[in-house]
DNA sequence: TATACACCTTCCAGTCGCCGGAATGTCAAG
DNA sequence: CTTGACATTCCGGCGACTGGAAGGTGTATA
């Protein structure tokens, strides 16, 4: 298949497409005679992989290790652990956070008043 | 107050103060004698706002576009009020992908096992 | 056969929101 | 009079792309 293809199978550019290979994130694909990429559908699987996290804000970095992890069938290591953890305990305020901003910008959009978001942290 | 103590007051590193006033978000400050920078408590609290809003990952850009309606007294221009009606509509996708992350670290870190990751958007 | 068009290739440069570091200046305390 | 903590400017780099130039390829149609 084609990048174009890869393309709209995963929703993923081209232009990240061919970044993530630069960056070994995507193995070098097979080239076609006339030198265009060749993926199989494995390589979509494992971009749609990428998506989804990239999606959950991982950095490429940590994927990069998970999906290192899973190609030799090993767990993730301690630090990816770790940066998972903190993740955990970042969403929870980031939904209370997100939340809030929804209450504000509702509020805002009835009224179509002057932007209160000073009062978001509770300060001002 | 100096750049220092406004650091203080809002959190916000010097380097980015500089920066915000290079990108002309923050008003050029005062000069002391000695070329240091000024402060006024007014100028904390324009600070907190954007530290609220950038928390809430608004750009740059639309706060300032924000600020300056402030400034002027008027509500937001048209444009941002549709960035924020677009901001409201992703929060909530958002929220829902955060909370899924969330169960699935949970799991994962219970289980120790390899990340199953690939079923977060109902895939695989 | 010419040409139009959609695809592909590489490479270079820019974006955004910073952050680190170098080189230098200023000021108060010991 | 030196040490240390502040301040200044400028330069360059980060992550994760994105845009555009300049060129090659493949197919369809006039």
């Amino acid at each position: 298949m084609l990048i174009h293809e890869l393309t709209q199978q995963t929703g993923v550019p081209t232009k990240t497409i061919r970044y993530y290979e630069s960056i070994g994130l995507l193995p070098s694909p097979t080239r076609a005679a006339n030198n265009y990429r060749q993926y199989r559908s494995e390589d979509a699987e494992r971009l749609r992989f990428i998506a989804s996290a990239r999606a959950l804000d991982f950095s490429l970095a940590d994927i990069s290790e998970i999906l290192a992890s899973r190609d030799h069938g090993i767990a993730p290591c301690q630090r990816v652990l770790d940066t998972m953890t903190k993740e955990l305990a970042g969403i929870d305020r980031r939904v209370v956070d997100l939340l809030a901003l929804r209450d504000s910008l509702n509020q805002l959009q009835k009224e179509g008043a002057i932007l209160p978001l000073n009062d978001v942290d509770g300060q001002t």
